[in-house]
DNA sequence: ACTCATTATAAATTATTTTTATAACGACTG
DNA sequence: CAGTCGTTATAAAAATAATTTATAATGAGT
């Protein structure tokens, strides 16, 4: 079976109109219509009816069967190609979300350097949700992530390296900056600056905000700590942090959350449990975890 | 890109020679070589090397690579014929272990004689764990299984309906029939007629062995709970098996544990996520749940 | 009745896969 | 060391399969 039928399939699903997925795949229409019969003889049974009364498409039990794997099994295509593609241009992509690639990856970075090994990695940057995807589809072949439950997915192996509390961080002029400790429902009147959703800060910080019965006041999202720190040091709202961005800045007061049971920022070394690592990728791997993991 | 010289290439790494892997097939030999050739264009790579000195072959990190995403894509290949083919012999496989079949499946059973369905259904009997395995590969639709934790798999959904203690059952010619409730930890000295290994029963016990620092000694294990009963009636060792199977027998006595944090017999309706219920499979999920689910 | 946007069909063409036949390679053997 | 065995490779021919071209068919809408 040729898995260009699969693909003309894939994307006859989604366009419902022959012709124009022939227009996509730059040929003509009796291709599509036979490369659909074909598939319909190999399994047996009708994929797609043509209801010519309606102008539509309706797709069969079967179809939307076969629609289920045939997108599997392209997205695994598509996966070993950008992997053999990244080994065989000896070619390491590293995935690193800003938080981590702060505090942890200068270390990391010091110790490449000296193996000689820096130049041969490519890092990507990104949320921590947004790189997990990147990681299944091939795009990443090792990450630094942070997640607030320990990382369990089939497709991904995840190593536990390190765990620290989030924060509150409010201005020096904050009425609370004189406290070292609070708990979390003590904010239910602030204001809040926070991280976009594409971290997992917000997982963390919505958990807490739902236990606690409140939906916070969140008046700004950003993408970057700093901006996050400088709004905070101008007092516009308070925010909720990992332990690992503190700058040590004077204008701004970190407080402890006293709350039990209280999600953690858990970072792990993750890679694709499909993925066959190449010499240099065991090196680099094995250099973060003896960085990473020296205290155990 | 043709599945067949995906087929071709995983049984070459298994073979490790092109002739077999020819004659497997039912094709020439100049077949292999080309269709290897063909897929190390497309993926740009060499996939395997020919070593003529050593008379062997060697699988390149490239090779691997593929390997395993041809494997996975052969698999999820056979998964849509099979399902495909359920699906249009409008045949509902329900997968079912002795125990669970014994204790709940009468009264679904019942249900579905009610309502005509019972002649549609053809069950398939075994231990969980090769449950499992059968439910992934298609070769059965909707099964009943016993787990000691929640199941959790990307590609199953599981729906916990019962939880039930495990018990030990012994004797009642016993020392230990006089009593009610016991630790685990008393039954070190025991003789045991367990499950064999292909039922979760096993985990459960192992799980209790390691905590409380004893190798059990296991005398017989069989297939059967009838068997167990019977061997144990006659004081060839103590068993642990879930509540479930208690028969109510005049000459065995069932004993609670009292251990805290206890592994249980979780009974689950499990599907594969990427499965395409049927009407006909949407009407005994329901039934199984309106059956099983009804204390909630 | 005519046009439009569809999908289907059949023959011709083109592309791809497989076979046939044979070469090449290196190990082993008498 | 020539001959044979068990391999994989190569090239041309044959067989299969996919795609295009050209056209038909269908039913909705005007």
């Amino acid at each position: 079976m040729n898995t260009k039928d699969l693909a003309y399939f894939d994307r006859l699903i989604n366009l419902k109109n022959f012709s124009q997925v022939a227009l996509e795949f730059g040929v003509t229409q009796p291709t599509i219509t036979t490369a659909i019969k074909r598939l319909e003889t190999e399994f047996g049974s009708k994929l797609v009816l043509r209801d010519r009364v309606h102008n539509t498409l309706t797709v069969t039990a079967s179809g939307q069967q076969l629609a289920i794997h045939a997108a599997a099994i392209l997205e695994r295509l598509a996966l070993a190609h950008h992997e053999i593609s990244n080994l065989t241009q000896q070619r390491t992509v590293l995935g690193l979300p800003p938080i981590i690639e702060n505090h942890y990856f200068p270390r990391v970075a010091a110790h490449l350097q000296e193996l000689g090994m820096l130049e041969n990695i490519e890092t990507l940057e990104g949320g921590s949700v947004w790189l997990r995807n990147a990681l299944r589809d091939g795009q990443v072949d090792l990450a630094l992530l942070g997640s607030t439950a320990p990382l369990a997915y089939e497709t991904l192996v995840a190593e536990e390296f390190d765990r620290k509390p989030f924060n509150i961080f409010v201005s020096r002029q904050h009425p609370l900056a004189s406290r070292k400790r609070i708990y979390f429902s003590e904010l239910r009147r602030e204001k809040f600056v926070l991280f976009n959703s594409s971290f997992i800060h917000n997982t963390a910080f919505n958990q807490l905000a739902r236990r606690n019965h409140f939906r916070p006041d969140v008046v700004y999202r950003a993408r970057d700590t700093h901006i996050i720190m400088n709004l905070v040091a101008e007092n516009v709202g308070v925010t909720y942090l990992t332990a690992l961005v503190d700058q040590h800045r004077d204008d701004v007061v970190r407080l402890e959350l006293l709350d039990d049971e209280q999600p953690a920022f858990i970072s792990s070394i993750v890679y694709r449990s499909s993925h066959v690592l190449t010499p240099a990728q065991k090196q680099v791997l094995a250099v973060l975890r003896g960085t990473l993991e020296e205290k155990a």
